[in-house]
DNA sequence: AGCACGCCGACT
DNA sequence: GTCGGCGTGCTC
């Protein structure tokens, strides 16, 4: 009896590919078990075993498996199913969810290395210059890798070179793939075996009296061991003698000292802090959570929605609580920017070590070692909390799903298939393994609002703050008639200086909003009109004060500042728009002795990026903190009584069917961060349009006329959540290529669709990194039969494809597109 | 996706 | 003449 295997590789192919093993393996192998294979001509890819077989393919002759790399399942079979649902729900592969949702880690590809052949005579004559080149190097050093030889005869296509040192028997090859991943060892050292007794630690002292640094070490050792019993690191001994590795070294060489290695967890919990207990519900929060559980008791996943700084999270705390005292799993999953160090350490003051936490700005080892956590069960990773691809963690009996600020569009991933909404995929992952599960916001999606009013949902609500903190005062600046009368200072109208100023004297701090980075998005010339371009997409090049660049927000092109313009000439260059630097050197201009501060993305890089500024604002050393979207999740400031919107305008005006929900919650969500204790908060919205609905709804917190207005309209215009969106994006470098080619798929779409197609069109930004871009959207019914309107959709691309013309240009689909 | 193979224009 | 561009086809 021969036995296959049939697995999934990490490339976009619809197909499972199968693979011969030996009798033995077949009896090892099992579904999520990792394996390498030979995939092509030459490379190994890491692929994972889906089924165990014994039919042979009849077509073709399976190759054999490389290697086996796992004794146990790396992935269980509640992911597998779930995987399969994204890659069909999602159009895409099932071995593109495989390459994201694994850590990266995981997926080891062979680098091809290049070896010298011992068994071979050459003579320097028979080898052409570079040939040469790569034969000399090989003298020096006897493995190559394939881009070293490319960096050695400075030229990009190397295979012919290779191929010709091959047929020449100058080399080998061979294939390796390496293990990314080493567990972490800590050194650790205690005395030599000899040095146990007081009396040889005296002796050992007097024989070192000539090396004061030595004996230094030693006593601080022996100070070390006495005051606690546990091993002692290199790095501390180094730390209490004031002393180096290399004396150390030197004593572990004369066997004064001992070495050893301990393997240590990158992710763990320094727990110095008692936990706290649980804090007591309020009336509020209380019936909240009964009407969860009640609903809970239902299957059904239910809303929570409870204004800014009502305490959702100790809601939560509860439920996972009682979660983890069943033995279950509990995820709580945040947009990336709330995941912050202030909500981590509550949580973990809470559960202690029980919470791991699971997020991009964690390292691969990190990443390895919370899924071998949570694969293992361990008590450590009992609760994760994370970002949406934490869903992809080896849960094995997940008990509840939290997914807070459940409205984020973040939430959504764009660029790299799988293109899923997290809120969606674990309301799937969650049903799977038969959990509770909560979406919780302060402003939840009109979806999700819809669902629980259609009583799809259970809903419960927290209507007051906590401590009966009462919501923040909304006024609107119309800074149109201010600036009619020219009373503006910069971007700041009168009355929101005044505030500023009045805030201040109190002693109380100020965040201010602008949804922008950067000093200002364009810079134009006043005499012509013309604005720098990036020479590779279509846009204009963002000025950026602190560097004196222009820079292209989509690829990473920048020039230095023009000092006139490049069209005429003229010296009379002037900006448009304005960003947070802007806002930022304008108040250290207008408040010369007031500390700002600046939080977006270019000031929040690397990974204690937040951490410092949040830190900064808290103990007070900034006053006015100015920042993007940033600010508006999990922050939880005590002093902040103002909060100022430099300018509305520039949400509601976004060309998408969004617009104005996501204005609505953006700026609910902001003024949140107003007055979070005893007094009331105040916060200023500077518009051009005072009188606009929306405005007015923030302004009262009307979430529910602003969720009957946009119900209305999307029914209007089929949208969701009566409708769903499906975008297909094509991208060609040509651009008559490309218009031919959404054209023939637009009207392919329209003989099934009819008047469901809108499009092709081209986006705001049609061209990016030299790539033309165009949309479709196809609107589909939420009845309709989602799986043959998707197949009638492939069809279709396949007969596109079968026209080589358009073969080039590449078709994304984007299914729920947000 | 990646990679090899094959065909065609532009330069050491 | 070779180098490197790109279209095409295939991967168990």
């Amino acid at each position: 009896m021969s036995y296959f295997i049939d697995v999934i590789l990490p490339i976009p192919l619809e197909r499972l590919f199968t693979y011969s093993v030996s009798a033995e393996e077949a009896q090892i192998l099992q579904a999520g078990m990792r394996v390498a294979v030979p995939f092509g001509k030459s490379k190994i890819y890491t692929a994972l075993v889906h089924n165990v077989h014994t039919t042979a393919p009849t077509v073709y002759e399976a190759k054999e498996i490389h290697q086996i790399l796992e004794d146990e399942p790396l992935v269980n079979t509640f992911q597998i199913k779930h995987w399969e649902w994204l890659a069909e729900y999602y159009m895409c592969t099932i071995g593109e969810v495989f390459r994201s949702a694994v850590p990266s880690a995981f997926l080891l590809e062979s680098e091809t290395l290049i070896l010298k052949n011992e068994n071979t005579d050459i003579k320097d004559a028979d080898l052409k210059d570079d040939e040469f080149l790569v034969f000399e190097a090989l003298e020096h050093q006897p493995i190559l890798k394939v881009h070293e030889v490319a960096a050695i005869v400075e030229r990009k296509n190397i295979l012919p070179i290779i191929n010709r040192l091959l047929t020449k028997e100058v080399i080998l090859l061979k294939e390796e793939i390496y293990a990314q991943y080493k567990p972490k060892l800590v050194s650790y050292v205690a005395l030599g075996q000899a040095y146990t007794t007081e009396e040889a630690l005296e002796k050992l002292l007097q024989s070192l009296t000539r090396a004061p640094k030595q004996s230094q070490v030693v006593l601080s050792l022996f100070q070390l061991q006495a005051s606690s019993k546990k091993p002692i690191k290199v790095s501390d001994l180094v730390e209490r003698s004031g002393s180096s590795n290399t004396i150390i070294k030197s004593l572990i060489k004369k066997g004064i000292l001992k070495d050893y290695k301990i393997q240590t967890d990158r992710v763990s919990f320094s727990s110095d802090t008692e936990k706290s207990t649980l804090k007591e519900l309020n009336e509020f929060q209380s019936t909240a959570l009964e009407s969860i559980k009640a609903s809970f008791i239902q299957e059904k996943v239910t809303l929570l929605k409870g204004v800014t700084s009502s305490g959702k999270t100790e809601v939560y705390v509860k439920l996972i609580k009682e979660c983890i005292e069943e033995g279950r799993q509990a995820l709580y999953l945040l947009p990336e920017i709330a995941l912050t160090t202030q909500l981590i350490g509550r949580l973990q003051n809470y559960f202690g070590e029980q919470v791991s936490v699971y997020h991009s700005k964690y390292s691969i080892h990190e990443r390895v070692e919370v899924w071998n956590n949570v694969l293992a069960q361990k008590s450590k990773a009992q609760v994760v909390i994370g970002a949406r691809s934490s869903l992809f963690l080896p849960f094995s009996n997940l008990g509840l799903v939290i997914i807070d600020e459940e409205h984020e569009s973040s939430f959504k991933q764009f660029d790299p298939a799988p293109r899923y909404h997290a809120r969606d995929a674990a309301i799937v992952l969650g049903k799977l393994h038969k959990a509770n599960i909560l979406l919780g916001s302060a402003t939840p999606s009109i979806e999700s609002y819809y669902n629980a009013i259609q009583g799809k949902y259970g809903y419960a609500e927290i209507n007051k703050r906590f401590g009966n903190v009462l919501m923040p005062e909304i006024e609107l600046v119309d800074i149109k008639e201010e600036s009619r009368k020219r009373k503006m200072k910069g971007h700041f109208s009168e009355r929101l200086l005044e505030k500023i100023t009045e805030t201040l004297d109190l002693g109380e701090q100020v965040i201010l909003f602008q949804n922008r980075r950067g000093y200002a998005p364009i810079m134009e010339c006043s005499t012509c009109g013309h604005s720098p371009q990036c020479p590779n997409c279509d846009v204009s090049l963002t000025y950026h004060q602190h560097r004196k660049q222009l820079r292209c927000h989509y690829c990473s092109y920048y020039i230095p500042l023009q000092e006139s313009c490049q069209a005429c000439g003229s010296a009379k260059l002037d900006t448009k728009g304005f960003g947070t630097e802007q806002v930022e050197k304008e108040l250290q201009e207008l408040f010369p002795e007031t500390k700002v501060g600046r939080m977006d993305l270019d000031t929040t890089r690397g990974k204690y990026g937040y951490e410092k500024i949040i830190t900064a604002f808290e103990q007070q050393e900034i006053d006015i903190l100015v920042g993007t979207q940033m600010l508006t999740k999990g922050l939880d400031f005590r002093n902040v009584s103002l909060v100022g919107i430099m300018n509305a305008d520039s949400l509601l005006n976004f060309p998408d069917y969004r617009a104005h929900e996501r204005t609505f919650q953006l700026l609910t969500q902001v003024a949140g961060r107003a007055g979070r204790t005893k007094k009331r908060g105040e916060v200023l919205i500077q518009t051009y349009n005072p009188y606009h609905q929306i405005l007015k709804q923030v302004s009262v917190h009307d979430y529910e006329g602003m969720y009957k207005e946009q119900l209305y309209e999307r029914r209007q215009f089929k949208y969701p959540p009566l409708n769903r969106i499906l975008k297909i994006t094509f991208k060609h470098k040509d651009y008559n290529k490309l218009n031919e080619a959404a054209e023939w798929f637009g009207k392919g779409l329209r003989n099934v669709f009819g008047e469901n197609v809108l499009g092709p069109e081209y986006p705001p930004v049609a061209r990016i990194r030299n790539q033309y871009i165009k949309h479709i959207t196809v609107k589909i019914h939420k009845e309709a039969h989602l799986g043959k309107t998707k197949n009638s959709i492939k069809r279709i691309e396949k007969s596109f494809n079968a026209i080589a013309h358009f073969r080039s240009v590449r078709v994304i689909y984007n299914v729920d597109h947000i």
